[in-house]
DNA sequence: GTGAAAGCGCTAACAT
DNA sequence: ATGTTAGCGCTTTCAC
């Protein structure tokens, strides 16, 4: 079925279809009803190449998930508390608003092209990219895109830096210096004084982010920040578990640590469990994220509550006003996080 | 940039860049390579839209979840312990093999005519649906539409009744029938003789064959089917908590309950727990899926693992093999479980 | 208010 | 082996 048949039926020219389809002003309710009757009797649906050929636009995201998981573990980007909730909401407010949406997962920088591919075959009219680490490539493709873009959890400043002016471009972060902070702030309330801390990636964002924003409050609180309590983990759960069984080892042990994300916090937890190294009890634990895990585990985990969801709509309606032009050049937004206090931290022993 | 400024740029026609992009084997190494040569150096890719409407296909796959979850809950999808992998490993597998996914969320079966739209805009070359309930909404669209289609969880003979002969078609369930005998067969091994259910949803396919199943490994094991602990809990975290609390006001408890997913399995820990019913001293629970909570709660969750990530994987091949021709009419898949032996399940006290 | 006709960028049948 | 040409189904100027 297409457009000249129904026009056929009804008794128009293919123009007059069209014209009813794009909900012109210049046709009479009169013409309309007729040309909607057959449109519906029939189900007939444009062909979305055409119309796109023709000048329209996809009405169709796309949205990119960089993933540094293991390709082979089947729950790496659900694990990844970040990716599940927000690419729900991505899906929902995106089909809410009208919009299609296309999902890829990156592995690689080297797979960046993807993005650029996507865009030059004209499959989506914008992109919303989440988890991308600092590197060559993806600044490459970000230099010389011409499409709106969003991106979540990246500097804004590197971005101006990097990005045309003109640019229709969203940076979407949570406050992750106010999240830190309130870890910091919290352990410490709590009589906490040897503090450890389990980093995330430098290469990305959050992870710097929350890394100096760690070093800044522990100073605010005249704490010493002891090399011994540092560890490395990458926000991957295997790099946790090396790291604490480390420290462990070393027989000096923090009575409280605070991990950039709940899956390093979960593994520390199991792995101090594991030793006869109780938690809270021995050592407080706070992660990062409240991933669905958090609550489920127990102890049940203290954690900063990044709220996923709404980031995702924001993505959406920022690329949304993109697309409709209501917004040109670079946007940047901040959502705001919470404390969840639950089990795992309580007073200095 | 497109085809006819390659060609211009090359010293060819249209025609043979075509040929090239699309891997005719009458054209020269010379040829091609000097083609080749242009379109890399200004990254072409050819316009989607106009080869789809040239008669190429989309290379697209769409994905639409059926979720009967409430649409408040960021979680609702993740939480499902289905979907998250599920998805997962269809862009995965999608993605290695060429195609572009599409998802879409479906939270009514008033919604299913987006399936059919997504087809009749030629949006997608193929389908896969998952978490479809039995209605009259989808077997009308199943039974009309004419492109490849994969459901995952439907009972195969209402599918060979609805859809015409030459429908290319395939559905993939796991095997529900043995998951639910092994339940039954762990706890009365574990010596329990008063096992209660937490019913799914009967109009899901999966929810329907384990309650079958379960009624009938019970009689076969010469066991008796108490209608105290028989609770609805519709798949869903409230519903089961709200039928658990009514159980323990009445009274009677039985030894053991096997929940129909892993959801309503943690729920009802929970609801004992904070009852004062000990799990799994008092009372040990079997539950359903093995989703990504399973392994992480106290005491961890026995339970039947569900090979999301092959079904997810079966499913694109299936597709794909029909996109191809090379497969056609319909076929079912069923793909094997395995009881996961945790800490909730012990011996009857 | 409505129709005729051009054109979007590509593929494929045909011609050479 | 390669170029020419006719569509694919729609939108959109331009006439009337």
């Amino acid at each position: 079925m297409k457009s000249e048949e129904i026009a056929k039926l009804a008794g128009v020219s293919r123009s007059t279809v069209s014209r009813v389809i794009n909900n012109y002003s210049n046709v009479p309710e009169k013409t309309r009803e007729k040309v909607m009757k057959v449109i519906r009797e029939y189900n007939f649906e444009p062909n979305t190449s055409a119309r796109v050929l023709a000048g329209k636009g996809t009405d169709t995201l796309g949205l990119f998930l960089f993933s540094i998981y293991d390709k082979k573990n089947p729950y790496r980007v659900y694990g990844n508390s970040y990716f599940g909730p927000f690419l729900e909401a991505v899906i929902d407010v995106g089909n809410y608003k009208g919009y299609y949406v296309m999902v890829h997962t990156i592995y690689n920088p080297s797979e960046c092209w993807r993005i650029r591919q996507t865009f030059s075959q004209r499959r989506i009219d914008g992109g919303i990219v989440i988890g991308t680490e600092r590197n060559q490539e993806i600044q490459s493709i970000l230099a010389e895109l011409n499409h709106p873009l969003v991106i979540v959890d990246y500097d804004p400043e590197e971005i101006k830096a990097i990005m045309p002016k003109d640019a229709k471009i969203a940076v979407i972060n949570s406050n992750d210096v106010k999240g830190m902070e309130s870890c910091v702030d919290e352990l410490v309330a709590l009589g906490h004084t040897r503090i450890g801390f389990i980093e995330g990636r430098d290469s990305t964002y959050s992870g710097y982010v929350r890394k100096e924003a760690f070093k800044r409050r522990m100073a605010y609180h005249g704490l010493p920040l002891n090399a011994n309590y540092w560890l490395k983990g990458e926000f991957v759960k295997t790099k946790a578990e090396a790291a604490v069984k480390k420290l462990i080892k070393s027989g000096d042990l923090p009575t409280a640590m605070i991990a950039c994300n709940d899956e390093m916090a979960l593994a520390a937890m199991d792995t101090f469990k594991n030793h006869g190294i109780r938690v809270p009890e021995d050592i407080s634990i706070m992660g990062y994220d409240d991933s669905p895990i958090a609550s489920v585990t127990r102890p049940s985990l203290s954690t900063v509550r990044i709220p996923f969801y709404n980031m995702a709509q924001k993505a959406v309606e920022a690329l949304s006003d993109m697309l409709e032009k209501k917004a040109t050049g670079l946007r940047h937004y901040q959502l705001d996080v919470e404390l969840i206090q639950r089990e795992s931290c309580i007073k200095r022993p």
